[in-house]
RNA sequence: GACUCCGUAGCUCAGCUGGAUAGAGCACCCGCCUUCUAAGCGGGCGGUCGCAGGUUCAAGUCCUGCCGGAGUCGCCA
């Protein structure tokens, strides 16, 4: 159970034995340490609304809790505060708990749902950019966050492969090879099984045709027209768009990969193609599709908007069809085959008014209720100027550009570290270094992980809704509240254990605080139970950064306060011990949740 | 023009349903490796919370207005 959760509880009996409801117990941890562990300001509200005195409240309160034995103090504070401070032996009980606990105190949804969450939206022919970047990282912890507190998740793609760029492309082709089999209506034989043009071409010639069809109407026709071709069915189309998407999607994957994001349903626009047609016209027959203007729209603005919202056009007036078509198309296609719960989507917030015209939409016409669907929207990555991040030459970053620019970085630090021995004036320092040499497959290992670490944890510790700059200069300093900083806090663990091993310093035991870097450790550790829930409930990943980054710092501290190995009071260095594995397994489990799992050493 | 988000320390940002002395990290200054990884720890410096009103016992937080920034607003995604 959740520490202030109980507290709660305790202290919302005493509430309620005066006479005031429960919930005016609420605890949280205390805002001013220098006072309290915990507060509870109940007793101004219940004032306020029994139009009592607060302190004589208060008082009643706390002359109640101070009968309890848990509580080491009880102070009435201030305007009414109830400030309560645990005795060692309750936090020792629960630290031991929390050590012994496979989840180390996290967690568990009370009900378990079936979730779809919308994390990709990558488009076929395209390389991944920095725009993919927070989707792919806030959705893939999200999706393994959820998984963690017991929901039964399934992480979707969602892939853009469908559509006028596909017909753009397909003509392209057509004008430049136009003696490939695809393109002859009479053949009738199997297309060839290997890809008649390479990643390298289909990702150069993309840009070129859509360019050529903004300068071009004629050209622009032609696309269209075999964009129209495509999705009727003729065969070579079809066998062309396949290589597209086969050997796209090997080179998407691999991409997400290097993040250390993957999707457990590979599925696109073209997958709910079919279902528009029967889907627009049922939408018809029911009045809930209506003409307008030539297009075929649902309204779905109310009187109460403060704000215009124009219709969800499904068919626009040259018939075809829309992005918010598809989406539409893909609600039902996800109700009907996995039968989720709540489908939630990882997009960028600039598109709140579309997803809320896709929502009314869906849920106007009982295609799935739109509270149940949720626009998990983020702000954008910005650059040092304060606006959405670009190259210096003014273009979009490829992710995999980012990726290696902060890689580079990593390995001017990981070589620091390593070959620091003239820097350094003990010899007992180098010896650190030196034992800590790696193969250079460790040293990849650590610079990949490190690497991708510092840029996931510069995402996720921002709150999802916020704009963030990203600098690159900053961040690789990795100093601070960085990706490295738990990282080695991690390291740190792994290793002061191991050596306590090697040393004979016995077996882990139970935890005995006796000092205050111990008691705030513990503190720290028994928090994690409410920052999962919080991340949870809100949607929002910085909340486990946050906790992952207090434990860090209290373990660094309590790592530099209190001897591990070569504790002299046997009792203590076992207490000491599963101290340290504790806050061990509690970082690593959420720093794989984060994505950005430790290295072994560093 | 309408609507949305934002404006907190020199910089980048937290601040939960209004509550105590507004917190981190970076930068800057001082100290700490003959002892478990110094990517660390301790200490210091630094804020009229954009401006002006209002509600309240209590406002960074709620309401109104203004200033400044970003974004969205029917056939792109």
């Amino acid at each position: 159970m959740i520490l202030t959760q109980e507290l709660s509880s305790i202290v919302g009996e005493a509430f309620a034995a005066e006479g005031f409801d429960a919930s005016y117990g609420a605890v949280r941890v205390s805002d001013r340490a220098d006072l309290a562990q915990f507060q509870c300001n109940g007793a101004l509200a219940a004032a306020k609304a029994a139009k009592a005195n607060p302190r004589a409240v208060g008082e009643k309160i706390a002359a109640r809790l101070n009968a309890d034995i848990r509580f080491a103090d009880v102070a009435l504070a201030g305007p009414g505060f109830i400030n309560l401070t645990l005795t060692d032996a309750a936090l020792n009980d629960r630290a031991n708990a929390l050590a012994a606990d496979e989840r180390l105190g996290a967690w568990t949804a009370p009900v378990r749902e079936k979730i779809i969450i919308d994390y990709g939206g990558p488009n076929i022919a395209k390389p991944l950019h920095v725009g993919h970047l927070r989707s792919a990282i806030i959705g893939q912890c999200l999706r393994d966050l959820l998984e963690f507190v017991g929901h039964d998740v399934k992480g979707d793609i969602h892939l853009g492969d469908w559509g006028l760029p596909m017909g753009q492309l397909i003509t392209e082709i057509e004008a430049d090879r136009p003696d490939l089999p695809y393109f002859k209506a009479e053949f009738t034989g199997p297309y060839p099984v290997e890809s008649p043009i390479t990643l390298e071409e289909l990702e150069r010639l993309y840009p070129k045709a859509s360019a050529a069809c903004k300068d071009n109407p004629e050209r622009a026709k032609k696309a269209r027209d075999a964009t129209a071709e495509l999705q009727k069915g003729r065969r070579g189309y079809r066998a062309l768009w396949q290589h597209f998407v086969t050997i796209s999607c090997a080179a998407i994957e691999r991409e997400y990969a290097d993040l250390g994001v993957k999707f457990d349903l590979w599925k696109g626009e073209a997958d709910v193609d079919p279902l528009i047609a029967p889907m627009v016209e049922k939408l018809r027959a029911q009045g809930i599709a209506v003409e307008d203007q030539g297009a075929v729209v649902i309204n779905v603005a109310r009187e109460s908007d403060k704000k215009e919202y124009p219709p969800l056009i499904l068919y626009k007036s040259d018939g075809a069809v829309m992005y918010g078509t598809t989406d539409l198309a893909t609600i039902i296609d996800r109700r009907d085959t996995a039968h989720p719960d709540r489908i939630l989507y990882v997009v960028d917030g600039r598109q709140r008014d579309h997803f809320e015209q896709v929502f009314r939409a869906a849920d106007f016409a009982g295609i799935f209720p739109k509270e149940r669907l949720e626009h998990l929207w983020f702000g954008t990555m910005n650059g040092k100027d304060g606006r959405p991040f670009k190259t210096r030459a003014g273009g979009v970053l490829k992710l995999q550009q980012l990726i290696s620019d902060v890689k580079g970085a990593a390995e001017v630090r990981v070589r620091d570290m390593l070959e620091p021995i003239e820097f350094r004036a003990f010899e007992q320092i180098a010896g650190n270094a030196r034992s800590r040499s790696m193969s250079d497959d460790e040293a990849e290992d650590v610079l990949n992980k490190v690497a991708i670490g510092a840029l996931k944890f510069a995402d996720l510790s921002n709150p999802r809704t916020s704009d963030y700059v990203f600098d690159i200069d900053r961040f690789t300093s990795f100093e601070g509240k960085t990706g490295p900083y738990l990282h080695y806090a991690s390291v740190r663990v792994r290793s002061v254990l191991k050596k306590a091993q090697a040393a004979g310093a016995g077996a882990p035991g139970s935890v005995r605080i006796s000092a205050k870097e111990e008691r705030d450790l513990v503190l720290t550790l028994l928090q994690f139970g409410e920052a999962v829930k919080d991340a949870v409930e809100k949607r929002l990943p910085h909340y486990l950064c946050e906790h992952a980054f207090n434990l860090a710092q209290a373990f660094s501290k309590f790592y530099a306060a209190c001897r591990i190995v070569d504790e002299a009071d046997g009792s203590l260095r076992a207490s000491r011990q599963t101290l340290a594995s504790a806050t061990g397994r509690q970082l690593d489990l959420i720093l794989d949740i984060l994505g950005m799992p430790a290295p072994e050493k560093m």
